[in-house]
DNA sequence: CTTGAAATGAAACGGACGTTTCGTCTATTT
DNA sequence: AAATAGACGAAACGTCCGTTTCATTTCAAG
């Protein structure tokens, strides 16, 4: 028994509720420097306790106390919670997927299909997290929280995005209309959509003509559009007033739908927050 | 110019480029300690050059030469390529999800909630990598390619999964038939399904009894059923052949979808490949 | 077999590292 | 206001690190 009312932490985690938990009875300093090392994980990995205590703003002898107050022999031991935590780690999905297109060429078995799959949806989370503007998705959920009926628009490929959405929307108690071409009626169907409604449109290269040419006409007609495509040369992005560039992966010729399934619901969800917040935005009631 | 006829590698890819074309003109214990480096960057990142060069079973001046060899100033330019390697690389989704979730509670922005989605996707992705059977890919690839036509199944919040099946099907040539209740017919649609035929099935907790049922009918019938689920208690495990369990983390209210789809486009994938080998295979023609 | 250059092993070296020590400062208690 | 215990900064210390040096071995060419 060492007295100290707590255990030493033994991964990344429990440190970082510890330090929150005793935030208060900690010496300046040390919370100085706890704080640094919870903001700046990586850092901490790879840096010595010199340049880490520069860093911090404290003496590196500060960062010893800190780590003998928390139960560890020093700083070192401390160190390695933070290596610990970045073992381990895989590859980027990067790396696995050029991996797997490299090596065998055809025949591979079913397993490195999946992994394929795998690296290809992670790959393109990956990407649309680092690339995505976050003022563009509230001007998106904005404009969609302030409409009647949200029209969805996807086809083929895209289509899946579609149906979870009005899923989704339906769930969240968003009225919304999926541009369906089934009864030969989507034309019809878009014509109803007001300056007051909005459009989401979902589509991808090669875009599919019919969706361009409806999201062009709700466009004139004066609808907003928010459109989630590949390129900033879409067709599809020059008739929208929102877009969105998600680059997804493919492998074995399918795309991945991880990013834009992802990003769809970002849309949704914020939209309903936004209308929950602000009840005066929703077109009715 | 310093006459190496190469520039020395800014990325881990790129060494590994430069070792694997060179291996041959390498000296013996230089390529010794560059395989060891390339099948073990983690220890490399956070080793030191006595440590790594006594598990490479080299000397630590072997180490210098092959840095300096490769056009670096010395063993620690060399390591910090595969720092870099690491670092950037965001921590693990299980961690983000986590800290995604604890901060503000309520009133995170509208890119809190794409890192929750993409979190929660990336997580899902993980967590299906870990936990899936080879075997049984290849035991659901096979049932799956013999059959004549596959028959999908899913609902609500799954039928996304069977609508980007029916796509990737119908682009592969393989003839398919989605079970759909937007005319009601779908009890009459599944008792088309031969012994010849299969099923794939998808439902998560809370189950669409409808896909339950008709799962059921479908084994009885004798048709092999192939069963996309979250647990092994679910009932469609229960009447399925081969199942498979899907983890997908749920943000917000809704799950995502993409461990899932990354599977279900693995067999599509995996069958396909399957009829083009064995094309005895193929039901018909 | 001789020769010479490249490769390798072993040890030495300077520098940076983590840690310890100690004197000063701060803040609370009496 | 004095006493005192903890917090803190600065410098000193011993160790281990990356690197260099140099002697030895290996191997191919003549």
């Amino acid at each position: 028994m060492d007295g100290q009312g707590f255990d030493t932490p033994s991964d990344f985690d429990a440190l970082k509720r510890l330090v929150v938990e005793r935030r208060d009875t900690l010496p300046k300093r040390i919370a100085q420097a706890a704080a640094y090392m919870l903001d700046h994980p990586d850092e901490v990995a790879f840096g010595t306790a010199a340049s880490l205590s520069a860093s911090a703003g404290v003496q590196p002898s500060t960062l010893i106390r800190l780590a003998q107050l928390f139960g560890f022999d020093g700083f070192t031991s401390l160190q390695a919670l933070f290596r610990h935590r970045m073992r381990g780690r895989n590859g980027s999905y990067e790396e696995r997927l050029s991996g797997l297109r490299g090596e065998g060429g055809e025949r591979a078995g079913n397993a490195a299909v999946l992994q394929g799959f795998l690296a290809a949806s992670g790959k393109s989370l990956d990407s649309l997290e680092q690339s995505l503007d976050p003022a563009q998705i509230d001007r998106a959920v904005e404009m969609l929280a302030r409409a009647e009926t949200i029209y969805l628009l996807a086809r083929r490929r895209s289509y899946p995005v579609a149906n979870y959405l009005a899923y989704a929307l339906s769930k969240l108690q968003v009225r919304n209309q999926i541009v369906d071409s089934s009864a030969g009626l989507s034309a019809e169907t878009i014509s109803f959509a007001t300056p007051r409604d909005a459009l989401l449109a979902v589509s991808f290269s090669p875009y599919t003509p019919q969706t361009i040419e409806e999201a062009r006409l709700a466009a004139a007609n004066g609808t907003p559009v928010v459109a989630i495509t590949d390129s900033a040369f879409s067709p599809l992005a020059q008739v929208a007033d929102v877009w969105f560039e998600v680059a997804e992966a493919d492998f074995g010729g399918f795309r991945s739908l991880a990013a834009t399934m992802a990003l769809a619901l970002t849309l949704a969800v914020g939209l309903a927050e936004a209308r929950r917040r602000r009840p005066s935005l929703s077109g009715k009631e």
